[in-house]
DNA sequence: CCGCCTGCGTGTGCTGGCGTACATACGGCC
DNA sequence: GGCCGTATGTACGCCAGCACACGCAGGCGG
């Protein structure tokens, strides 16, 4: 996301930025508290999870190396509104919040970019929304699978049917009967926390249109 | 929304508004479709509304008079990702894109009073995902109808169980039975579309945490 | 090598909402 | 005052996902 900014401003925005390494689990922001770093993933992928009382978590976005974690903050909020899980194991780069506010206000070319990608988060929660409402779990998991290998660019990883279900805001259950219909397809294959994906392409139809109408939107072919 | 801004800024921001009555049923917006106006419901109420192609439509925003129809233009896009249909008829002031975008462009308030806006309503959609993915039809239905109440500021409005089924996604059968639950209660009465809400206070304890919740958000009781 | 924790499989009964189809009833219009 | 469109009621079979519960197995640490 960073990449497409001019080399200059670039350049400027690394001596504020501070690698790390993010970990599996690790929870960036917590909904009501206060935003002390944005996150721009390298290989790294991030879950925004909306979190109502007494309910599954539900994943409403996924950030990859195409955006940010902390959008609110660009937006003038200093707390966030979502849980920020780590997901994918991996490289990140990291503002402090004061800075990055600072480097919005000297940056009209950054502000671009934000404005940009708030837009395609918000296109990607509102089509989320529709996803979890009208499709059946297999669908969803199909696609949530894409979108993971499509961020982590590999096509196994760790990840236990628990695990998907509070992303995809089902039991566990919901989450083994889907995966074994899935594998019995040879579309995926897994044991005991690793999943790893057999056939792109048969996923692909396994999965609802949602998700290459996300991928659409982030590759801008859409707005 | 704009009354929050300056005298002097919003006496020129005046200059390019125009009084529109918006009719129950038009749509302003279609998703896909270059957006030629901002609105600024006074007392109507418009729906943003996402489309999944073989489905029902579903509600994801609801905009009032705290609030502008037309939000991605301010993020920077010139087509809309939602269809925004009029579901409370009344007046509203609306403006040219290109014009509005240059008032942005000339007013940091005016980008302040939009982010901030912009904010609301991503944890607005971000809360009903998560409403429509746990919550009942019934519980979600007198939250609808308490959120149309704050906007139209009656207790009376006119619409029919169809209609409501494509704001929460589902049949129209549903919406019956839902409806017929509340009124068994006591609630709310009904007859041939016209709708009206009888105790208050009971429909917000039948209502999901989810109207109190996004109420919070716009009165920015929390972020 | 044993135990135990974690991850996965399976079963049972239940319910909310779906798709479809048809029946009633109000109310405006001629 | 009868007709008809639209709004609402009702019914039937169906299935996805729920809650809960328990069984099994791989792998790690002692």
């Amino acid at each position: 996301m960073l990449a497409a900014l001019p080399r200059k401003q670039y350049q400027r925005l690394l001596t504020g930025l501070e690698s790390v390494a993010l970990n599996f689990g690790e929870v960036l922001h917590e909904p009501g508290e206060r935003i002390r770093h944005v996150y721009f993933p390298n290989d790294s992928l991030v879950s925004l999870l909306t979190v109502v009382e007494g309910h599954l978590a539900l994943e409403v976005g996924m950030v990859g190396r195409e955006g940010m974690v902390g959008v609110p903050l660009y937006l003038g909020a200093d707390v966030s509104p979502v849980r920020a899980l780590v997901q994918g194991a991996g490289a990140a780069m990291r503002m402090k919040s004061a800075r990055f506010s600072e480097e919005i206000r000297k940056s009209p070319q950054l502000q671009h970019q934000l404005s940009r990608y708030t837009r395609v988060l918000m296109s990607q929660i509102t089509r989320t929304a529709a996803c979890n409402r009208f499709h059946v779990v297999e669908a969803r998991l199909a696609r949530w699978l894409l979108m993971t290998r499509d961020r982590v660019r590999s096509d196994e990883f760790r990840l236990t049917h628990a695990f998907l279900g509070h992303m995809l805001g089902v039991r566990r259950v919901g989450v083994t009967m889907a995966a074994r219909a899935l594998q019995e397809r040879e579309l995926i294959g897994y044991t005991r926390g690793k999943i790893r994906i057999l056939d792109r392409r048969g996923l692909r139809s396994a999965a609802c249109s949602c998700y290459e109408a996300v991928k659409d939107m982030n590759t801008g072919r859409r707005a």
